[in-house]
DNA sequence: TTTGGTGTTTCGAG
DNA sequence: CCTCGAAACACCAA
């Protein structure tokens, strides 16, 4: 579910909460597998009576920096969401890990497919390190793009997806980043011109910007779709161009847009706009 | 009722 | 190095 912009907004709200300066006074895992490390009993005795410092983002991971130093790195995968929950609320099915505050309301993390995961790290980079540049930071230019891309050989939709190559990029962004860049998913990375490059870089900044000033991209009904801390529903998807618009007529062309599987991910694309040379 | 699809990542086989 | 398929799991729409 979450990508970059939605993960940036999650923590945009968490910090606009005032969670930064909470003391965590109990915790609860009801479901150990989220807790990928330490152990559960583990985790909860390090993380409870620790503050809050710092609440960031690296690629779709949230960093919450507690005292110590030590770090609390959430991954919300599919369907994981973070809850930010008053004293009296009752917790519902499918809130696995619950972390009490000492003002009395209670941060749950809600993941109906169970496929988020928690580290508790003392160095971030340990789980950080093998993640490709930020594509919103001043380091990711044209330049660089071209010199990540000249060392690979590969479909450009797989490669942007690929945490390791670009981080934070899901199946919704690259889709609308690639017609945006009039690229076609499957053309070869290896064949991008100077122009293309540019046109590649300037889309995927782009699109990601728009993402985290309408709060992310809320699809289907409102419990599975992207909910923030306190349930509000992104807008971006009015913003949507090709993702899951099939039959729909393309915004640059009325050419209706397509749907194909590129490396088993559903994938949208203006055939016009996006030729396969 | 059953099936296929889902916004993510990781792993192993070829 | 790359690609593919499967697995982790629950829900929803057709």
């Amino acid at each position: 579910m979450p990508e970059l912009p939605e993960v940036q907004t999650v923590v945009n709200d968490l910090i606009a909460s005032g969670l930064i300066g909470c003391k965590m006074t109990r915790v609860e895992v009801r479901y150990p597998r989220i807790i990928a490390e330490p152990a559960p009993a583990q985790f909860r005795r390090r993380v409870t009576g620790k503050t809050i410092t710092a609440i960031d983002r690296r690629g779709k991971y949230i960093i919450i920096d507690l005292s110590g130093p030590i770090h609390l790195l959430v991954h919300l995968r599919m369907t994981g969401h973070l809850y930010l929950a008053e004293t009296t609320s009752q917790r519902t099915a499918h809130d696995h890990v619950i972390l009490h505050l000492d003002d009395g309301r209670k941060l749950r993390y809600h993941d109906p497919r169970k496929f988020g995961r928690f580290f508790l790290v003392d160095r971030s980079e340990t789980i950080l390190a093998k993640l490709g540049p930020e594509p919103l930071s001043k380091h990711f230019t044209a330049k660089a793009l071209t010199l990540m891309l000249s060392k690979r050989k590969r479909m450009l939709k797989p490669l942007l997806l690929d945490q390791t190559f670009i981080a934070g990029l899901g199946n919704i962004y690259t889709d609308e980043a690639l017609w945006k860049a009039n690229l076609h998913p499957c053309r070869n990375s290896a064949t991008l011109n100077g122009p293309e490059i540019k046109q590649l870089h300037r889309a995927i900044r782009y699109v990601l910007r728009w993402g985290i000033k309408n709060n992310g991209t809320s699809l289907g009904g409102g419990e599975t779709g992207f909910n923030s801390i306190t349930g509000r529903r992104g807008r971006n998807r009015d913003n949507l161009k090709v993702f899951r618009q099939v039959d729909l007529p393309c915004p640059r062309c009325q050419t209706p847009i397509h749907r194909l599987a590129v490396g088993q991910r559903s994938t949208f694309v203006c055939e016009k706009c996006q030729p396969l040379p």
